[in-house]
DNA sequence: GTCTATAACCGGATAGAC
DNA sequence: GTCTATCCGGTTATAGAC
């Protein structure tokens, strides 16, 4: 098995990446840092990423695609609670980034990526609050994928399944949405 | 006369600056190759001037104080052909500098000048087209202000106080204003 | 006190050898 | 895939000439 783990070395950075990101933010972190992490030099990452904007993004895009793979099915009128628990669970497993994003929202802008994430954010107010909703509705709805988030990121702690239930029960209050079969 | 020329090689920094800059755009200009058409080292540079967005603002400075003292004496209802005659006047004093903004107006933001600039420029309409002025109005004044200075810089051929006169001309007809006493 | 130079460090990025 | 060496740009420390 020796080149099955070609990877292995760019995952490494892109942890080590995170780690002193999430510790100093973006623009505090070098290469040198980084290499020195991995234990390499700073040409070993230029092989693996052409540059550190690249790098970043690296970071970020994975999450993006799996966001939208995940709502890619859901159309108008989607159910709130299966939609949002579908984004939670998405928010949840990529929760290093999502921290990440959270700290620093301009990373998204430093990587060409704020325009898709503003993007989505608009298309699940469209689905959930219809075509032409008011003010008041797309505040809840912004607020409750926001609010939905930061759980993720605020409260590691807590399990996901716990979590997931929580947080769902909390924004479909917020959207004034009546809970499917809860039992008193 | 050993001390007396004290800001000499600070003002062939500037110069030789300038000129790259003309040439080259503000952020494809290094400090060393300013430090080397001027015949100095790097370091020297930073002897006199902190920081290369120092040095560019320590460019603009001066004429941003000059435009300032000699807005300073006008008020509302000020004379059209008097104001903007003394505007050009500064204007065309620092030609060079003028010339430079225009190619690259990012570069007052850069130095934290852009709102200075604004400002002046609005107390110019509002002295010339009163405190309530129609959009007409203001586009003519801005237009006005706009076009002198691409004057100074557009016809440097032109001898300064021809030059002076024939904009003056033209301004007072953008604006409306009968010339002053010319005769036929 | 004024001015300048040498040398060095840091960060990003690339070339080329192993 | 990884390194050594190198370049560039910005910046600073230090030392020293005038």
């Amino acid at each position: 098995m020796p080149r099955a783990r070609t990877t292995e070395t760019a995952d490494r950075i892109r942890s080590a990446a995170l780690e002193l990101i999430a510790a100093k933010g973006v623009h505090q972190v070098s290469l040198r840092e980084i290499a020195e992490r991995v234990g390499v030099t700073k040409p070993a990452l230029y092989y693996h990423f052409a540059s550190r904007e690249e790098l970043v993004r690296s970071l970020v895009q994975p999450f993006i695609d799996d966001v939208e793979a995940v709502l890619a099915p859901f159309g108008p009128g989607a159910d709130a609670r299966q939609l949002l628990g579908a984004y939670f669970d998405v928010t949840y497993r990529h929760r290093d980034i999502t921290a990440m994003i959270m700290r620093e929202p301009g990373i998204l802008a430093l990587v060409d990526l704020a325009a898709a994430v503003g993007q989505w954010r608009t298309r699940m107010v469209s689905m959930l609050a219809g075509p032409d909703p008011s003010l008041a509705e797309v505040v809840r709805v912004q607020m409750a994928i926001g609010g939905l988030g930061d759980c993720t990121v605020v409260l590691p702690g807590a399990a996901g399944p716990e979590l997931r239930e929580a947080v769902l029960d909390a924004v479909c209050d917020l959207l004034l949405i009546p809970g499917p079969a809860r039992e008193p």
